[in-house]
DNA sequence: GCTACTTGTTGATCTCGGTCAAGTCGCGCC
DNA sequence: GGCGCGACTTGACCGAGATCAACAAGTAGC
């Protein structure tokens, strides 16, 4: 800990939460600035990631949460057969690692899906500032919380959506998340392979290929490899619940 | 069970964190006596539960946590068609309402499954003492992502398991759970319908019926309505994992 | 007891999405 | 440039589980 002289480190990228352009999503929305010298003081600057790397992996000790600063993470679980499961896509302002509290071991990997910045938050120095600021206390569960309800959402697709519901809702997630990030929503640039996009949605690639080719039929999407262009927001919005009227997969524009 | 001993009276609810049977696995675990006074100071006792009763709808503005003392919830979202899902089943030592901390509003509803007690925890007031005692801090944490972890699980289940090594996988997940508020882990009684489980399961209740039917006939379980008889833990263990692969063995969560 | 209703079981058929297999595209590398 | 490999697409077929439908067994009300 650094509670002497400051050695500033100028490689490192973050300055301080109160400079962040996060500010007012990540943690320290809400929080003054006194309070947020002291979470400052919490947050340590981690080594970017390049695409591919390993945040932390499933089984290893936990030591600290994670918030993405720029660029996505995923998380996933794998089993022994190579099979895997992505549990979420983290972009900037998402915290990760929260499933490791209950045992002190982490039960997913984090890998970066690009360049990606991390603020990484050791948990015996997060634990003390939280208890000298009450209102980061409430700011750090809401951002838990926020996982917990985009598990939910999750939860709520891979039970009853069908496949093509299944896709828009997360183009629509997406957009909206970046939406939030202030970029631009009508054009995703995706961080993650087919093969990712269908493990998260619980279906196979060929399907998900399927998909985009039918959106892009129906005049919704303009995809061209990892870039996706939303034509029409409003008939992605309509694929998103019509739980039993579905489309006959012609081409079908109101 | 209830010849000789003591007569507690169960119109008196809750007395103590401190006397609570479920001292051990919620809140209270690892909070010397002390601090305990602080944490009953901060629960307030809620009304019983009966079936179909609800805790909270979706919808209704945030103001309290909530364990499970004894009995059981759903908790489940609804979508206008009438169509639900179920999230969770939650057992006693069990939190809810987390998913509400993101934006004060509940985003799922919670329904008592049978006679059930509830010990509320009043946010605010959970703050303070939160405040006062870090190690209530690190162990609301701890409880919070035992959620999330269940949810990954879940999710991981409706992502690539078969019907069957769903169905495995929820009565496993049940012994388990009822086996660590050390009740008999070879006979169920489910609380919750054949309709629940086959939402909980993203299946549909024609398949979890038959799926009862074909594990009775394996000589797994036998089946009489609500009431479950493990007959082969190891066999049914074996469903568990049939498919291509699962989880190893990860790291036991509490 | 009888009737009406809800919950669960069983059988017959259908279909969405998985599987298998054969391309095609893009990109790094020699 | 051409080669090789991984990522993606497209097509033909198939099967697990959904859907439809009839039936059985509890359960509540009278």
């Amino acid at each position: 800990m650094d509670s002497g002289a400051v050695v500033l480190d100028l490689n490192q990228l973050r300055r301080s939460c109160g400079s962040c352009a996060l500010h007012e999503l990540c943690l320290p929305a809400g929080i003054d600035s006194d309070d947020l010298k002291r979470l400052d003081a919490a947050v340590r600057d981690k080594r970017k990631l390049g695409r591919g790397d390993t945040l932390f992996r499933q089984g290893d000790t936990f030591h600290a949460l994670y918030v993405v600063r720029s660029g996505s993470l995923k998380t996933f679980v794998e089993s022994p057969g190579g099979d895997l499961q992505i549990l979420g896509f983290h972009l900037p302002g998402e915290i990760v690692g929260v499933d490791a509290l209950a045992n002190d071991h982490h039960l997913c990997s984090a890998e970066a899906l690009e360049h990606t910045s991390i603020c990484e938050l050791p948990y015996v120095q997060l634990q003390e500032v939280v208890h000298e600021v009450p209102s980061l206390y409430r700011q750090l569960m809401r951002v838990i919380s926020r996982e917990v309800v985009a598990e939910q959402r999750h939860l709520v697709m891979m039970g009853k959506q069908q496949a093509q519901e299944r896709l828009a809702i997360f183009l629509r997630s997406l957009a909206d998340r970046y939406g939030r990030l202030s970029r631009d929503t009508t054009t995703l640039t995706l961080s993650m392979s087919r093969y990712e996009i269908a493990s998260y949605l619980g279906l196979v690639v060929e399907t998900v290929s399927r998909l985009f080719g039918r959106m892009e039929d129906a005049g919704i999407l303009a995809v061209n490899r990892k870039t996706i262009h939303i034509l029409r927001p409003d008939l992605l919005e309509d694929l998103c619940d019509q739980g039993l009227g579905r489309l006959p997969h012609g081409a079908e524009v109101v």
